[in-house]
DNA sequence: ACGTTTACTGTAAACGTTTACTGTAAGCGT
DNA sequence: ACGCTTACAGTAAACGTTTACAGTAAACGT
């Protein structure tokens, strides 16, 4: 709204009828003869003439807008989500603040910010502190969590993460018999990594085994690359290695490859999401599948009913996830396998 | 604000002094005696006032905060764009509310509903059709155009395409000899792709040559994969290929590595952009570096302006840009260069 | 002692909507 | 002709701020 010229008191006064008739005639309610409907919509069309948010907002005492915040990294996961949560948004004609932290530290003024500009959000993995999330919970903002582990009372919708890559490891350890197996990724960075490295870890332990090594970075395809530059440093490639998702594990098969080490035969790999690109690689990458679109979308149907004040007793909805084999863990192609469901 | 239940009136009746002098405290002017001040900060604090943006919206006429509209691409070309816009729009004491149109035709709602929550957006690229621009101006909507060409009194910020590109073309046409070479991107994209894939035609021009085949497909990773499958299926590789993205080149480089191509001996490769990966692959990836983050910042900057109603002529801006050449293109370790300026 | 400045605080009018309530005239059944 | 309903339209009071203006008391200079 640029310059806000027009108002409900030019509309009427230039039509001749009162502020409620424009009113009205604008929100399609009430009671308003045709042929005054008609010269309002007329003068409305010649003013052009579009309702102040401020006004509106004001007496209505809401936004009819939704926030999601989210870590702001590159990559189709995170876009995936966006578009999901979206997609619901807009059928309940709702607008949707994108807030993308950048994992900075000082977002904490920025994110209360917007919560003054909507009627709730979502807050995506570990993008707020605990603290920041109470002082948003203890104003009364409405917020769902979403990748997040739960908080007393507050809706939160992630998936499945533990069990999935217990079983897409334990598939390394033991159809493969793989020896050592290393983790890449950073447990602390995200709640789904942290049950990630938590479902890696009791592989081993199922088996008997002490878990490989945890080389700790970030979660872009850059920093798989980095990854294996300082495993090759300190030594020894492991027999396999497991990446917190599928972009860490691109890195790392394009740092490999550059360096003339063969996936699977010399060390096989396995990552996390199920990206486009996932299927392209060769060998083509095996992975866990997750409804990222419909993480999204869920999180806002729980964020749209929690606002309305219908959610008695918040969820804590955990989305299934699959393990997809393909060929980069070391099965052949016959073998490969979208099989296993994990909860 | 879930409920926004306290109000001025609230802690002035509390404090037992005006609405007005709990204003002049919580906005820090005006006059109040320290004990007043005091005495109002504590109710401020004990109630857990926050002021309504809906109220101070209204009458200040502004929502102090700048909207972005950008395709919403995966990749960190566009994340960087709106970290450098941000970053310039906070030091303002601006919020940043952005929209991804996820190239959907159906946004143009979506974006006048932005309209009316901000003060001004940038428009990023070819994410909307220029009736919609049109619409925004008509409406008095202060904007500028990112990454894209000039419309008739529109402020804009872009980078230099055509010459760099032409320049790397060159480079390969006639240093190196190669013939013939591809064009992998979709001209009618993005306006950053039409000017580059005119610099990759004017190159041709120069040396008299017909401009190689143009392969148009997305801008993703996988995008890049496709191309090449779509290029083995119709024939022949050519000699060198010039991709209009890094994103796309990587796909390439992944898709020709996993068939046995030695790139740069077989087939040679460009990108645009210089991401991060860029240099991390083998061979590192001769490509043309923007000045990412200041085209977003550069935005902010000149949208600001427009707002408050400084800008006389609405300028042009044009940042330039830098031929990088690594190995991708044939060139040895040595004889790489970060030297060529465009513009 | 008196006018003038100074420091502080309050009153009330915007800002642009929505909406409960009231008013008016026409239509209708009897 | 009379009362009752119905369809339409207007009045005015919110909603939560900011801010121009006015008011009051103390301090100060002469």
């Amino acid at each position: 709204m640029g310059k806000q010229n027009t108002t409900v008191h030019e509309v009427a006064k230039r039509t001749g009828v009162s502020i409620a008739t424009v009113s009205r005639v604008v929100r399609g309610v009430g009671q308003v003869s045709p042929e005054t409907r008609q010269r309002v919509q007329e003068a409305i069309a010649e003013l052009g003439y579009r309702p102040s948010r401020f006004g509106r907002a004001l007496v209505e005492r809401r936004h009819s807008a939704l926030g999601i915040v989210f870590p702001g990294l590159a990559g189709p996961y995170y876009s995936e989500v966006i578009q999901g949560f979206e997609a619901e948004a807009v059928t309940a004609r709702q607008s949707v603040l994108i807030f993308g932290t950048h994992l900075l530290e000082q977002s904490e003024d920025q994110v209360l910010d917007m919560a003054s500009r909507v009627d709730g959000m979502a807050i995506m993995g570990g993008t707020l502190s605990n603290e920041c999330v109470q002082t948003l919970i203890d104003q009364e903002v409405p917020i769902v969590l979403l990748a997040r582990h739960p908080m007393p009372n507050v809706p939160t919708v992630r998936v499945e993460n533990t069990q999935s890559t217990r079983d897409i490891t334990l598939h390394l350890l033991t159809t493969h018999g793989y020896d050592p197996i290393y983790f890449i990724g950073n447990p602390t960075g995200s709640p789904d990594t942290t049950d990630r490295w938590e479902g890696f870890v009791a592989a081993h332990r199922q088996v008997g085994r002490e878990p490989g090594a945890l080389i700790r970075v970030g979660f872009q395809q850059a920093d798989g690359v980095w990854a294996i530059s300082q495993i090759l440093e300190a030594g020894e490639l492991p027999r396999a290695i497991v990446c917190a998702n599928d972009e860490i594990a691109l890195g790392v098969h394009a740092a490999l490859t550059a360096r003339g080490v063969r996936i699977p035969e010399q060390v096989a790999l396995t990552g996390w999401d199920d990206i486009p690109m996932a299927r392209l690689i060769a060998p083509a990458l095996s992975t866990v599948c997750q409804p990222t679109r419909e993480l999204g979308s869920q999180t806002a149907k729980l964020l749209l009913a929690r606002i309305k004040g219908e959610l008695d007793e918040p969820p804590d909805v955990v989305l299934p996830t699959e393990v997809i084999i393909r060929q980069s863990c070391g099965c052949t192609h016959e073998a490969a396998t979208n099989g296993q469901r994990s909860f």
